[in-house]
RNA sequence: GGGCAAUUGGCGCAGUUGGUUAGCGCGCUUCCUUGACAUGGAAGAGGUCACAGGUUCGAAUCCCGUAUUGCCCACCA
């Protein structure tokens, strides 16, 4: 016998003995059928598909916040919903290295002791960081297990583990071989702090407010006295010590007849040409640009095409070099101030604008990009991305919303090639060798790559570039690494493609879009579980359905940051409301599509509605005990009881699923057909708040199903707190009340909520259910069936008439109001069935008993008739179908005397607040 | 500059293909500690559905425009 449960639900109390419990019993591990002979339960499907989740690896640096509670409950809520469909279900785990993140990160500790990483050199830091790893990383990992995450821990990876090494490399020198990875200069987003180069993705655009410098450039050769000058605007003076030319408009009438003489660059004295390009517009600024090709990617184009040298004259740090004359050794911003005050000091400075203007800030670190001249490698991206567009246009990947296609379609035709070369020490080495002679070989290892250099020639010694990769260019194999690949693993045969990516629509270039490229790209080497190849696209995607979630904000609607603290840490959360309440009440809060607001007391709804189910179950047992003792017969916690003849298992689906997904078949119905004939008869005699419940359940059971199905996991948290706080509880549990014959169904209902919940509530619903059912702790309601609705049970008719009865307690409930009646008091009440219907009056009498008692008459007459009694004796209210008259009691000179106290007090608040109005409008 | 969203009672949001009286939670007012739950129950107040026009017998819903807010992309020195 279970114990007694609690008055109040204490989740702290329950949480991680059932977490334990999951785990020893093997609830999160998924396998090929053949590894899994034995399901404990016998009910693991292999005639379903497996549904699989490959988790977004957080940061190996990482910590839990708010914005990961959100998108690993999702994941985690669908997860075990297809777990208790009979799908063999993974959720794969692990984390990423963060190449900039982490690194960062390991040097900002090293500075507190004085240290850079190049004190250290490159094996020693590496050796620190795998260190710091070892020791602190994946804490995210542990703080899941808080979260309820149902994750196939044994199966937990990392981007830098032995084997995702190598399928890093591998796809490197396959896309090298292909010809899709080039080395080249280009000007790349540099990062200053970082000291490596930035993706285009890792820039963030922002509106700054800067200068507008208009500088004269002397002309050469002027004829007469007079100086001609050329007036060029720019917001970044220190670039012009690179300057290599001025380029106008070759229409521009007002500069025409320069193009072609030289200027003398001021400062540095060199002289540089006056070109013609169309790029240049008459209309901004002076119609004169300056070109300083290794500082702008505009002004690097323009180089190319003029043959045009390039001078960079930063280092790294953004510090000037020797080519910037005696302005070297200026850190960049120094350096503007400088060049502009010599350039006053000469009198070429025209004027100087305040100016705003969108500057590039990395997404790390936050200083302003350079754009920076450099050496670089590249993926060549068009012909990737073809493929990858393609399978979304045509459905074979499915996102929701859908509306998210059109950002996808956009970036897929304007693509640019991906710069995947950091000049990082933490991350993927480049399988890159350079020979002396200055070509370059790429190989899987250095021998491999001096095999190739003896092929060609050459002999000399190899040294291995210096840069590691983006951490995307390992991120993007994650759906097939994680499994082995370029290995033609079992798990990888079994479980790829994956059925469902969830992530925050902010990575959809960096990440989804790549790694759906990547599995069309790489996974033809990979036979299917037949054998034979993998040729057809849907085989090759890594995924078949994407749900991009929005982000969270707090209750101002701004992004949750640690600087402005206001992003609650979750774990304080749990401790406080639940996990269940964390749960729900951040589901409960996130419409698709829309950003989420949130705030630590939100959590409230959600404690309080897992405390209403921990309530109504207690009620349950509570009336369940008092129905065993008045029917000494009934065994509830057996299968072939009354309780079961309403919710069985429905032999034609229990055990044989379809083997599409999409059905969601299989699984426990809510009063299914009577597998005994015998008890037809008592389903015929069901009341009609129990056909009005089993409907209201079915249709609850439709409705989760089919938004679990769209991916509106808001609605189905909605439509499961609708059903269970307002029919269940509301109005079901007090009928229980009235009719206690309709304990065994109320059993049952409860039970169907338990299952319908646990995915979204898995701790609550699992103590309560084994406190309900009885069931050993290793049998657990996760690995059990979910909820499958039986629509011939959705009674429309039934929900009408009850409705009506609901309609007609409120007006009886609203007259007492009005009359100030006591609900203590009892009262003499008619209630009429309106339009003479027969029919209305039969459904009131049947129903007597509960009208009686919500009603808390002493009489109640019920009526056909039109006949008015409303006068000073009875007060009325007019229902659609009923009316109610409620006879006026003769007041007490105490309750008259009450009354009106208290309608003084009322008067003077109204009053009061007129005032205050009036006195605003007047104001 | 291009695109995508959003705009509904004090706050946060629902409202499916146009159809009676526009719902919910929080907050507010009044009442209720009757043996599931005060983390609760009952009743109530509170909305010209951003604005303007159009389609329609009928518009929160469809169309056009405007405004405001947010986000994404691009970027002209």
């Amino acid at each position: 016998m279970p114990e007694p449960l609690a008055k109040a639900y204490t989740p702290s109390a329950v949480e991680k003995r059932w977490y334990e419990t999951w785990e020893q019993n093997h609830l999160f591990d998924a396998d090929r059928p053949e590894r899994n002979p034995q399901d404990p339960t016998g009910r693991r499907a292999v005639d379903k598909p497996p549904f699989v989740i490959a988790i977004p690896p957080p940061n190996v640096t990482g910590i839990l916040h708010v914005g990961h509670a959100f998108t690993f409950t999702i994941q985690d809520v669908y997860t075990r919903y297809h777990r208790m469909l009979g799908h063999e279900s993974l959720w794969m785990p692990g984390t990423d290295h963060a190449g900039i993140a982490t690194q960062t990160k390991i040097e900002r500790e090293m500075r507190a002791e004085g240290l850079t990483r190049h004190d250290l050199g490159r094996e020693k830091f590496l050796e620190r960081v795998w260190e710091w790893k070892d020791k602190y990383g994946g804490i995210i990992i542990q703080q899941m297990r808080a979260l309820g995450c149902s994750a196939d821990w044994r199966r937990t990876r990392f981007t830098m583990d032995p084997a995702y090494y190598e399928a890093v490399i591998e796809c490197f020198v396959r896309l090298h071989e292909k010809g899709l990875i080039y080395r080249g200069k280009r000007i790349i987003n540099w990062s200053p702090l970082a000291q490596s180069a930035l993706s285009d993705e890792e820039v963030i655009h922002k509106e700054t407010e800067g200068k507008l410098y208009y500088f004269k450039y002397p002309i050469i050769g002027t004829k007469g006295n007079e100086t001609e000058y050329l007036t060029i605007a720019t917001t970044r003076p220190e670039t012009m010590l690179g300057d290599v030319a001025v380029a106008v408009n070759p229409n521009d009438e007002r500069y025409k007849h320069f193009i072609g003489r030289t200027l003398m660059l001021p400062l540095m004295n060199r002289e540089i040409p006056i070109i013609a390009d169309d790029y240049v517009e008459k209309e901004f600024g002076t119609g004169c640009v300056k070109i300083t090709p290794a500082h702008d990617p505009n002004d690097f184009e323009i180089g190319l095409r003029h043959n045009l040298p390039q001078i960079n004259v930063m280092d790294t740090r953004a510090v000037i070099n020797e080519n910037g004359g005696r302005f070297e050794g200026l850190e960049r911003f120094d350096a503007r101030k400088r060049v502009v005050e010599e350039l006053q000091l000469l009198g070429l400075v025209e004027k100087i604008e305040n100016y705003t203007h969108s500057v590039g800030y990395s997404e790390r670190g936050g200083e302003m990009v350079e754009p920076y001249l450099s050496d670089q490698w590249f993926v060549t991206m068009k012909p990737l991305a073809e493929p990858a567009l393609q399978v979304v246009e045509d459905g074979l990947i499915k996102f929701y919303p859908e509306r998210w296609i059109n950002t996808y379609r956009h970036w897929m035709t304007n693509i640019r090639d991906w710069c995947i070369s950091r000049q990082l020490w933490w991350g993927h080495r480049i399988p890159a060798w350079y020979a002396e002679t200055g070509e370059i070989f790429v190989g899987r290892n250095e021998t491999e790559a001096r095999e190739k250099a003896k092929a060609a020639g050459y002999n000399g010694p190899l040294v291995q570039d210096p840069d590691v990769l983006d951490t995307w260019f390992s991120s993007w194999l994650w759906p097939f690494a994680t499994f082995g690949w370029p290995d033609a693993n079992p798990d990888l045969v079994e479980f790829y493609p994956t059925s469902l990516l969830v992530t925050g629509f902010e990575i959809i270039f960096f990440w989804v879009a790549r790694m759906i490229m990547a599995g069309i790209e790489f996974m033809p080497s990979i036979p299917l579980k037949d054998g034979s190849p993998r040729v057809e696209l849907k085989d090759r995607i890594p995924f078949r359905e994407v749900y991009f979630h929005n982000i969270i904000r707090d209750l101002q609607g701004r992004k949750m940051s640690k600087s402005l603290g206001n992003s609650p840490d979750p774990l304080d959360l749990i401790a406080k409301y639940g996990t269940d309440a964390l749960r729900f009440t951040i589901l409960y809060l996130a419409p698709l599509g829309q950003d989420i607001r949130f705030g630590e007391e939100s959590c409230e709804f959600g404690r309080n509605f897992a405390n209403k189910l921990w309530n109504a179950t207690r009620f349950v047992l509570m009336k369940r005990d008092e129905y065993q003792a008045a029917h000494p017969k009934t065994e509830f916690e057996s299968e072939d009881t009354e309780l079961m003849a309403s919710i069985l298992k429905n032999p034609g689906l229990s055990k044989a699923g379809t083997g599409s997904m999409s059905d969601h078949a299989g699984g426990l119905v809510f009063g299914g057909p009577p597998p005994n004939p015998l008890l037809e008869k008592e389903w015929e005699s069901k009341s009609l708040a129990d056909k009005w419940i089993l409907s209201r359940a079915n249709r609850c059971a439709r409705d989760v199903r089919d938004s679990f199905s769209r991916y509106e996991i808001n609605d189905v948290t909605k439509i499961l707190y609708d059903f269970i706080w307002r029919d269940y509880c509301d109005w079901y549990l007090e009928i229980v009340k009235i009719q206690p014959d309709s304990t065994p169904l109320a059993v049952a209902i409860l039970e169907g909520i338990l299952r319908m919940l646990h995915p979204i509530m898995p701790f609550v619903t699992e103590e309560l259910w084994h406190a309900l059912t009885g069931e050993p702790e290793n049998v657990l309601i996760g690995r059990d069936d979910y909820i499958t609705p039986d629509e011939g049970k959705i009674d429309d008719a039934a929900e009408e008439e009850f409705g009506m009865l609901q309609d007609t307690v409120e007006a009886m409930r609203l007259v007492r109001s009005t009359l100030k009646l006591a609900p203590s008091k009892q009262a003499e009440i008619v209630i009429q069935a309106r339009d003479n219907s027969e029919r209305i009056l039969y459904i009131l009498e049947s129903s007597r008993a509960i009208l009686e008692r919500l009603g808390n008459a002493s009489k109640l007459s019920l009526e056909l008739g039109t006949q008015d009694y409303s006068s000073r004796e009875y007060a009325s209210e007019i229902r659609a179908r009923t009316r109610v008259f409620v006879k006026i009691e003769k007041r007490t000179e105490e309750e008259i005397a009450t009354e009106r106290d208290r309608l003084q007090k009322e008067l003077d608040r109204v009053l009061k607040a007129a005032d205050q109005v009036s006195a605003k409008l007047s104001n």
